[in-house]
RNA sequence: GUCCCCGUCGUCUAGGGGUCGAGGACACCGGGUUUUCAUCCCGGCAACAGGGGUUCGAAUCCCCUCGGGGAUGCCA
């Protein structure tokens, strides 16, 4: 088995190719197949190096290796289409030579006026074949006028292509209904995305081809192909596809969907894998949160969900979380690390131990790596300000009790060695306030926040001297 | 329009003729643990798109309807 993952490197790859990527890379892990990572991109106008570039850093950041690719070599490549243009010439030749392709000087605009027609009469547009027959004379006329052709695919008659698709079961599509001859070399001499995947396909020797549903529909074009150049057609999967919460295909207009974004936020590879890799398929036990390993082991090409998904971003910050807590707290804090940094603290002056307690106090606390942002402030903030029900809770006649009484502690029998271990002791006895009427207010005045950390915990961390100072301030600004 | 795919709680799904008056998870709502918000635990709400068959028996098989999606590009 041999399988690839074949994005077009035209921006940040998106949420539903990675889903495709990731499918790929477990089956291929599953069966100790090859996974070969293919860069498509005929598409002159759009492609870029740094999508490219993009691309394999997110796949890499996934933990997604793939065994051949224009970065590693490999004995198929070269792996860029766009390196490979004379293998596919060649190809064209071949059919042109033998009368299954052939030169078309249709130019765009009599194209659109057909297809406008076409709409207008309520009729399926189907190319009408025009070119199929040109002579030698019309051909020099055309040429004269400086047109430029295409070469068309001349699609037989009264064809019949079936697709044993692994997902989908048996697709039957009928050589009448794909359109009319298609284009496969456009007239500036690049080729089209459904005449060479076929080929690349057969050279590179895939076995399974893995991709979206979206792609369905025109496998009998790319199949047709085949039959015309010999080349073997490989097995197919067609993944059903993530759609947004309009239940249309899940696009750039639904938000948060290029993978970097949820890098750049904080969600955990592992995370992401175990989401997209649960979207259409479960686990033989049910559970939900389940190891790479696991899934690699309980994965198959053949149980994987035939209906759309929608992508539910709730459940994968919660999946997340789930992830997160349960990280060791060295690996926890080398990942929240920087996160604590972009919130604009200098964490080079605290010490590893003093991080990892801090890590290991809010972990709890956070879904996602950036959740740490607003936490940080408790402990590394002079004295946060509070916002706006943190300044109600502080003016109640609790708020005031705690604030009177924690002022007069820290002036007085709490200091420095005894506070960790007998300031919310003393607090709970001088107020007499006890359970969440101790400790809402208590968390208010020590964090500026009515959510956050264990207070016992957190205490320790924030230490006396911020403490005291931010039960002064606090003092100054909200008691009467 | 035409071709193709799909249709179980709001969402992701389990189920593949009887064990299903439909199970799990997210979300939501209650309760418990935690001297605190959260975590964690327990409980609740909530679905077989509709109609015909086949069968002793249908969520499960067949057909139709409806609904959703995809394709129909000199994009991939």
């Amino acid at each position: 088995m041999r399988v690839r993952f074949a994005p077009s490197p035209t921006g940040y790859i998106h949420i539903g190719n990675v889903r495709t990527a990731i499918i790929n890379y477990l089956i291929a892990r599953k069966n100790g197949a090859s996974l070969v990572l293919r860069i498509e991109d005929t598409d002159m106008e759009r492609s870029t190096k740094e999508s490219e570039r993009s691309i394999m850093d997110d796949l890499t950041w996934l933990g997604i290796e793939w065994n051949e690719g224009p970065d590693v070599g490999g004995g198929c490549g070269p792996y860029r289409q766009s390196e490979r243009f004379g293998i596919y010439n060649e190809y064209t030749e071949r059919l042109l030579r033998e009368g299954k392709a052939y030169h078309c000087y249709c130019t765009q605009q009599e194209l659109d006026a057909m297809r406008q027609d076409a709409e207008k009469q309520n009729r399926t547009f189907t190319y009408p074949g025009k070119c199929r027959h040109l002579s030698t004379e019309e051909k020099q006329k055309f040429e004269a006028e400086g047109r430029k052709p295409t070469v068309r695919f001349h699609v037989p008659e009264g064809e019949t292509v079936t697709i044993r698709d692994h997902i989908k079961g048996s697709v039957t599509f009928s050589s009448e209904n794909i359109g009319g001859d298609f284009i496969i070399v456009r007239s500036d001499g690049t080729p089209i995305y459904n005449y060479i995947v076929i080929i690349d396909d057969a050279l590179m020797k895939i076995s399974h081809v893995i991709r979206g549903e979206d792609h369905l529909s025109n496998t009998p074009k790319q199949i047709l192909v085949a039959r015309a150049l010999d080349l073997p057609v490989p097995e197919y999967a067609h993944l059903s596809l993530v759609l947004g919460p309009d239940r249309s295909k899940l696009s750039k207009r639904h938000g948060i969907t290029s993978l970097n974004m949820y890098r750049e936020e904080g969600y955990l590879p592992e995370a992401l894998i175990n989401y997209l890799g649960m979207l259409g398929w479960a686990s033989e036990s049910g559970d939900e949160i389940i190891p790479i390993k696991e899934i690699i082991s309980q994965i198959d090409i053949t149980n994987l969900a035939k209906s759309a998904a929608i992508f539910d971003f709730q459940k994968l910050k919660w999946m997340n979380g789930k992830h997160l807590r349960e990280l060791p707290i060295g690996r926890a804090t080398d990942l929240f690390a920087p996160f604590i940094a972009r919130a604009g603290y200098d964490i080079s002056s605290l010490d590893r131990k003093y991080l990892e307690q801090l890590v290991s106090v809010v972990q709890i606390k956070c879904d996602i790596l950036s959740d740490i942002g607003r936490l940080a402030g408790i402990f590394l903030d002079d004295v946060p300000s509070p916002d706006s029900e943190t300044e109600v809770m502080l003016t109640t006649e609790e708020g005031n009790i705690m604030l009177k009484a924690a002022r007069e502690l820290v002036s007085g029998e709490i200091n420095e060695n005894n506070f960790a271990t007998d300031f919310i002791p003393r607090i709970k006895e001088t107020t007499n306030l006890k359970g969440k009427k101790l400790f809402m207010p208590l968390r208010a005045m020590i964090t500026g926040r009515l959510q956050g950390p264990e207070l016992d915990q957190a205490l320790p961390l924030i230490g006396y001297h911020r403490c005291k100072k931010r039960i002064d301030q606090y003092s100054a600004a909200y008691t009467r």
